[in-house]
RNA sequence: GGGCCAAUAGCUCAAUCAGGUUGAGCGCCACUCUGAUAAGGUGGAGGCUCUCGGUUCAAAUCCGAGUUGGCCCA
């Protein structure tokens, strides 16, 4: 890239993302860019590590792209911003790819193959997606420390995770217990609840008649899970609830049956009687203490029968309006609520199935029958036995494993807790240290979701994980005298083997085997690893090596900043809140950006059933890198999902096609003037500059001014929008067809110069504020602007500054009313038929707007000159331009409160009165012939607006929907009008067959001209001068195109013939 | 079943907090211009502002109930 040398022609992104990555490497681009801030203010980003199964897919492109703005962004303010990605690598989801792969079944299979192999077969696995999601990551721009990524799996990090934990046992929130939990049966493990997915499924719906043993009757339960009834340990009720005894007919026999008033006419229905009668109306209370049988008391004679066993209690989470019937079968070996009132009532848990989900001993009858396969028989055996009411099926949302599908079941087990119900309100606290983006995010959503968060279950029973580090007396299992270690190097020193800790792996198949013995006491580790919520909950000092790297934690503790998709609510950003809190004692977070979900182009989640899927491989194919990054981070972060839209890839790459347009503009002329920015600086040329130049220049400051204000709000994308609308509205739009004609300029000029310092300061500054979006193409235009001037790269860049000496607010209001003048002209021109290649005589401007006034009077001569119009008349606010009429405009917000409901009405009539002076007598007279009643009109409610007189086109104009005037061309013709007319039709086609012969712009020519018309043929010879300078040409003269190469072409300019042909004059035949 | 968020032109969004005749960009159609141009300019078509109620002189906006989509929870 030498400076101002040869661009292409055309934007093309994928071989100048090519070039740009060569020259990456070549400059050590990253490397430098963070030596060069390596003595700056710290700040501390933490990554959120994606899970390493699966390739990058939009949200994830989405995500790291937004982190890649803001690293960029921060490091140009000057912060020295750490930027090590992370990587999940543990956890169920590669253990179930790795059994996919291996084509094991359950654990097993597992235990067979060996647990080491295993482990070590899901470390390969998952670091193979490793390398996969980096070069994804790498592939559209971001800028990490991709040679040293922190990685869940690796000693230090796992040494991170025990430290945290034994920080909580510290405190005693550690705990073991019986819970009632999710368990997947074919992973054998409990799985959190939030990693339970819901799924329509069709199951059994039962319900069933408990015999009373102390009273006649029956309570009448419903369930969907016929396998928990041999668990059955007791009723629940609603105590303030209504219920009703129900007398009902069957088949000649006659029963009485308990349910809830609500429910009583439903439950008869689905029993098929033929008649009832409610013989008894009662309270949940007066039920209390009922006692029943055990319907499967027979098939199962270990069912529950202890004290208080079979009867009637009170539970909270009793519904008599909901499903089933009011009274609801608990199994506290099941069931989360019922587990807990089973608690509360102080009874044991009997739960008769594994952690396979099969029927152990206590099972009876169903010993060795998998749950959902007993169905079938407990349902057969309770019809026998004449207990079953009703049975048939039901649809509604069940839980599923979140990894393979399998439908979980409710059971008993042992296991480890963190108790963060213990310091909820700590949590609470804080919660509020923390800065969201959006903030209703955290004052609602996660303010909620902590509010009502249980324990954390952190023990699964599986192999690939990080092992908990809890070691127990031998033959015992529980929390008293646990031993939880915290490093490795406590490992070391505690256990009986000989361990070196600098290069011990922390893994399952390394750690089960050591013991530690202390007072005679032998102890063995529990054989559990953890949630892996729990391993990224660790994050924030994980990545920093800690407790290993004391002084970096010392510095940077706790994170500046993360950024991640709003189902990390539950996830990420609470899994770090309750790490945070319970081992720190602190939020481990000052600011979180939660931005959406990537959504199909419909609005739909993408998924591969519905085969929506958008990879960001394919955008880039279409796009390239740079496009696809400007539309992730043209949406808004802040909560909102995002829409995928290849519509707006293309307008996108349209922007920066302009930006290229406008950068590669100049280069042709910046090179044959040997323009060099350090001579010619913008302070050089101030006295040069035109209004032009201290616009855009103006322009160009408040630019960075937003930019600077939203980026630092983190709405990246309004930052943006101010970023293109500059580029493609201010300077592509406008200053570039302003300062045109003063680059053509052959002859050196101050001005010249001042338009070069000027577009050369704009477009340097525009890369660097760009630099963040789009890294690619900033970075080739400013190697091409700066060369050896600037640094190797665009991204050491400082973010640009204000430069208060630029800023003229004034004049971008001038300016705006200057393009809305303009705009409005152009709109009068082409109502009067005439191009804008025609001057007009006279353009009059009204104005409604002192400020405008001010405006056109400051600037007539430009205004003149864009018009195209030999004069500029300006018609002040306080006075009228004759020959015109007037109209009225109502304004509702005055005439509602006034009129009530005839505000409507009076409106219309305002509006369509039409008068011949603004004068609200004769509106008033006006608008009430249109009224069936009159109204009284006073001044604040109506503006006038000025009506196009016969002969002279008009139209209004405003900025921002405000208006502010009327622009009137007048069209007349003259006969040097005419002559400068028919000149620019000749110029332009000439010009056209210049580069029809692919002529270099400085070429000379020889034009022969002739005219099929004499009056048009004189007219055209006043402006002979103007021709022969604009087209390049030495002379008029009669030519040969065919011994000289040149071109002949007819044409007709407003119904006149005229022929033309050109020829170029080689160097010698220049005079 | 519950919580949070969203719904406005074909598309992306603004206007909603603080009620006052719905807007922009892109796309489409027609015309036009062209010495950076896959550009530029002008005009046009295109809206029961998701639905139904309520408050108000006046609702895209406030309130209530729904519908649809998204995330979370059960």
């Amino acid at each position: 890239m030498s400076r101002f040398g040869e661009v292409d022609d055309q934007y093309d992104p994928h071989a100048l993302e090519e070039r740009v990555f060569e020259y990456w490497d070549e400059v050590d681009a990253y490397e430098q860019t963070k030596q060069h801030r390596a003595d700056g203010e710290s700040y501390f980003f933490v990554d959120g590590p994606p899970y390493t199964s699966g390739a990058a897919h939009m949200g994830t492109t989405w995500n790291k792209s937004l982190k890649d703005v803001y690293i960029r962004f921060l490091r140009m303010q000057g912060y020295d911003v750490t930027d090590r990605p992370g990587y999940d690598m543990h956890g169920l989801p590669i253990e179930t790819k790795v059994e996919e792969q291996l084509g094991f079944e359950n654990k097993k299979d597992i235990e067979e193959f060996g647990e080491d192999e295993f482990i070590d077969a899901c470390k390969e696995y998952a670091d193979e997606q490793l390398e996969g999601l980096q070069e994804d990551f790498k592939s559209f721009g971001v800028w990490m420390d991709w040679d040293d990524p922190y990685k869940t799996v690796e000693p230090e990090y796992m040494e991170a995770a025990w430290w945290g934990f034994s920080k909580a046992a510290e405190r005693g929130l550690v705990e073991q217990g019986h819970r009632s939990i999710s368990q997947c049966p074919r992973c054998e493990t409990a799985i959190a609840n939030n990693e339970v997915e819901y799924e329509d499924v069709e199951d059994p719906s039962i319900y069933v008649k408990f015999d009373l043993t102390d009273r006649e009757g029956k309570v009448v339960i419903w369930t969907t899970t016929p396998w928990t009834v041999p668990a059955n340990t007791f009723v629940a009720v609603d105590e303030e609830g209504d219920y009703v005894g129900v007398r009902a007919e069957k088949e000649g026999e006659e029963e009485l049956l308990y349910v809830a008033e609500a429910k009583h006419e439903e439950v008869l229905k689905e029993g098929r009687y033929e008649d009832y009668e409610v013989v008894e109306e009662l309270s949940g209370e007066e039920m209390l203490g009922w006692s029943y049988d055990h319907p499967l008391a027979e098939e199962v004679p270990e069912h529950p029968d202890h004290e208080g066993a079979r009867e009637v209690y009170a539970g909270d989470y009793v519904d008599t309006h909901g499903d089933g019937t009011g009274l609801v079968h608990s199994a506290p070996g099941h069931g989360e609520e019922d587990f807990e009132r089973g608690r509360e009532l102080g009874f044991p848990v009997f739960c008769p199935v594994g952690s396979d989900g099969v029927y152990t001993e206590e099972g009876g009858k169903y010993e060795g029958q998998f749950v959902k396969d007993a169905d079938e028989e407990i349902i057969a055996d309770l019809e026998d036995s004449g207990a079953m009411l009703s049975s048939g099926t039901v649809s509604h949302s069940y839980g599923h494993c979140w990894r393979c599908d399998t439908g979980i079941i409710q059971i008993v087990t042992d296991q480890w807790f963190i108790t963060i119900t213990d310091v909820k309100d700590e949590l609470l606290e804080n919660v509020e240290d923390s800065q969201w983006y959006p903030q209703w995010a955290r004052d609602n959503r996660f303010h909620d979701f902590v509010e009502d968060a249980p324990d954390w279950n952190v023990s699964r029973q599986r192999y690939w994980g990080i092992p908990i580090p809890i070691w127990t007396p031998e033959g015992r299992d529980d929390d008293e005298d646990m031993i939880v270690v915290s490093t490795r190097e406590e490992l070391a020193e505690r256990v009986d083997q000989d361990v070196d800790p600098e290069t011990i792996d922390l893994h399952k198949d390394t750690v089960d085997d050591l013991t530690i013995t202390e007072d005679g006491t032998t102890y063995t580790r529990i054989p559990d690893v953890f949630d892996v919520w729990l391993d990224s909950s660790v994050a924030s000092w994980g990545t920093l090596n800690f407790p290993e790297d004391q002084r970096r934690f010392d510095e940077l503790w706790p994170a500046d900043l993360i950024i991640e998709a709003h189902d990390q609510t539950r996830g990420w950003f609470w899994s770090q809140l309750g790490m945070g809190t319970t081992a720190m004692g602190e939020v481990p977070y000052e600011r979180v950006l939660m931005h959406g979900w990537a959504l199909d182009e419909d609005g739909r989640k993408m998924s591969k059933s519905v085969g929506n899927i958008v990879q960001p491989g394919e955008a880039i194919e279409r796009h390239g890198a740079d496009v696809m990054r400007l539309f992730l981070l043209s949406v808004n972060p802040q909560g909102d999902d995002m829409r995928f839209s290849w519509d707006e890839l293309r307008n996108m790459e349209n922007s920066l096609r302009t930006l290229w347009n406008v950068f590669r503009f100049p280069l042709p002329y910046m090179r044959l003037d040997e323009f060099d920015p350090d001579e010619t600086t913008l302070d050089d040329a101030d006295d040069h500059l035109e209004l032009v130049d201290e616009w855009v220049l103006a322009r160009l400051q408040s630019t960075k001014e937003t930019m600077t204000e939203e980026l630092e709000a983190f709405r990246q994308d309004r930052a943006l929008e101010a970023l293109l609308e500059f580029v493609v509205e201010d300077v592509s739009r406008f200053y570039v067809q302003a300062v045109r004609e003063r680059m053509w300029d052959e002859e050196d000029s101050g001005s010249k110069r001042a338009a070069y310092a000027t577009i050369y300061r704009v477009l340097r500054e525009t890369v660097t504020l760009l630099a963040p979006y789009a890294p690619f193409v900033a970075e080739e235009i400013y190697g091409t602007l700066t060369d050896e001037d600037g640094y190797d790269t665009v991204h050491m860049e400082d973010w640009p500054a204000v430069d208060d000496s630029r800023v003229d607010e004034q004049l971008e209001e001038d300016v705006a009313f200057l393009r809305a003048i303009e705009e409005a002209g152009a709109n009068a021109r082409q109502q009067a038929g005439r191009k804008l290649r025609w001057p007009v005589p006279r353009v009059v401007v009204a104005a409604d707007d002192e400020r405008v006034a001010a405006a056109v009077e400051r600037h007539n001569d430009l205004l003149a000159d864009r018009l195209n119009a030999r004069e500029v008349e300006l018609v002040d606010p306080d006075e009228r331009w004759g020959e015109l009429n007037y109209s009225a405009e109502a304004d509702m917000s005055v005439l509602g409160p006034a009129f009530g409901g005839r505000a409507g009405e009076v409106m219309t009539a305002l509006n369509e009165a039409r008068i011949d002076d603004p004068t609200l007598e004769s509106l008033e007279t006006a608008a009430n012939e249109l009224l069936d009643e009159p109204a009284e009109i006073t001044d604040e409610m109506v503006s006038f607006v000025t009506e196009t007189p016969e002969g002279v086109a008009g139209t209004a104009f405003g900025t921002d929907g405000d208006d502010c005037g009327v622009v009137y061309v007048d069209a007349s013709l003259t006969d040097d009008i005419e002559s400068e007319g028919y000149a620019r039709e000749v110029i332009r086609r000439v010009q056209e067959m210049r580069k029809e012969l692919d002529l270099d712009v400085e070429e000379r020519i020889a034009l022969e001209l002739s005219v099929d018309d004499d009056r048009v043929a004189s007219l055209i010879d006043e402006r002979e001068a103007l021709i022969l300078e604009e087209v390049r040409a030495d002379e008029f003269s009669t030519v040969d195109v065919d011994e000289r190469d040149g071109h002949r072409k007819e044409w007709e300019v407003e119904g006149v013939d005229i022929e033309l042909a050109i020829v170029p004059l080689t160097t010698s035949d220049t005079v």
